[in-house]
DNA sequence: GATCTGAGTTTACTTTTCGATACTTAGAAG
DNA sequence: CTTCTAAGTATCGAAAAGTAAACTCAGATC
């Protein structure tokens, strides 16, 4: 999905000056600084699959408790997750972490991930989980659609300058 | 979509024992193993956006060279690039990067992460970039489908154990 | 044969992130 | 008022990443 729309204006214009995408502004890049980190992704998981406390993520992770906590204030910070309180009968209230709307839309872009693990890096046994519709059974994944409703290949996908494209001068 | 099939037995068992659910095979986790670095995946944004050459993933992302050549090593390595060579007239041949089958797979992952960033760290101005489907020019974005054919909201995903599902021992 | 060029490699140094363990804290129970 | 517990903090050495510049290498040109 080549941009030839800029492509053609990066060409060296004969002097020392050369004009460049301007990579600044890219949701891609904004996304990965929010859930980029090690252990952030992971933790995702294991809310979606069920944990919510402090505990649960440190046991079934293995992740080292300064990160868990900072990637966890992170996360609430940002909105993804959200604390509330549980407690435990004979215990004093303690805070848990459930998921936000916000944090349901990472969905997509996690199952795309595990849908290529489970193509391209699989276990021999097969995997570990298995995600499907709960209506129908069916199992469920990502696809790339377009807004008439089709079915696109990744091939197939054009991608044109929006309203923030900029260039920039590198030389 | 908690798994209720597991949570249940990862009870405590009353003595010190106690199960959890073993997630050392997790597709997910396999495959950020591979692409969760810094820079790799904007390096294949970059592909994706019409880049092959080192020097022009070197420009456009002022990632450090050393990093660069050991992603791009890595990229190839793994299948997911693979090297052609080029020649500009007057120049000896160079080698260039182009995407593989198994690296078009990832489109939907990180047209995911995309879609996230638009809709939830988008630059006031908009996008730079926007994806829609070459033949009808329409829009495209990721959406969760069952084998069914119907389209899946995030919450109506349940996740179940797979063949590979275990439970190990934790104390 | 000297020079130019793009694609790396190497080196040396600083900064950031990771990982393991010890320590603290706030309330409930004894 | 001491103990217990889950949820954190604090600390510190190790590993990885970032930065910058010098260096190599192989062919094409001069």
């Amino acid at each position: 999905m080549p941009m030839t729309a800029w492509t053609e204006l990066a060409k060296d214009t004969g002097a020392d000056l050369r004009l460049d995408r301007d990579t600044s502004n890219c949701s891609i890049a904004r996304t990965l600084e929010i859930v980029g980190e090690k252990w952030t992704i992971l933790i995702l998981r294991e809310v979606w699959y069920g944990s919510s406390r402090f505990g649960d993520f440190e046991r079934v992770l293995g992740c080292p408790r300064n990160l868990l906590a900072a990637r966890l204030r992170m996360l609430v910070a940002e909105g993804i997750l959200a604390t509330e309180s549980y407690q435990e009968p004979g215990s004093r209230s303690r805070p848990k972490y459930v998921i936000t709307p916000k944090g349901m839309d990472l969905v997509p872009a996690v199952m795309g991930l595990l849908q290529w693990g489970d193509r391209h890096a699989a276990d021999p046994e097969g995997p570990a989980v298995l995600a499907r519709h709960r209506e129908c059974g069916a199992p469920v994944g990502v696809q790339i659609r377009c807004g008439e409703g089709h079915a696109v290949q990744a091939e197939d996908v054009e991608s044109v300058p929006g309203p923030a494209f900029r260039l920039k001068l590198v030389g």
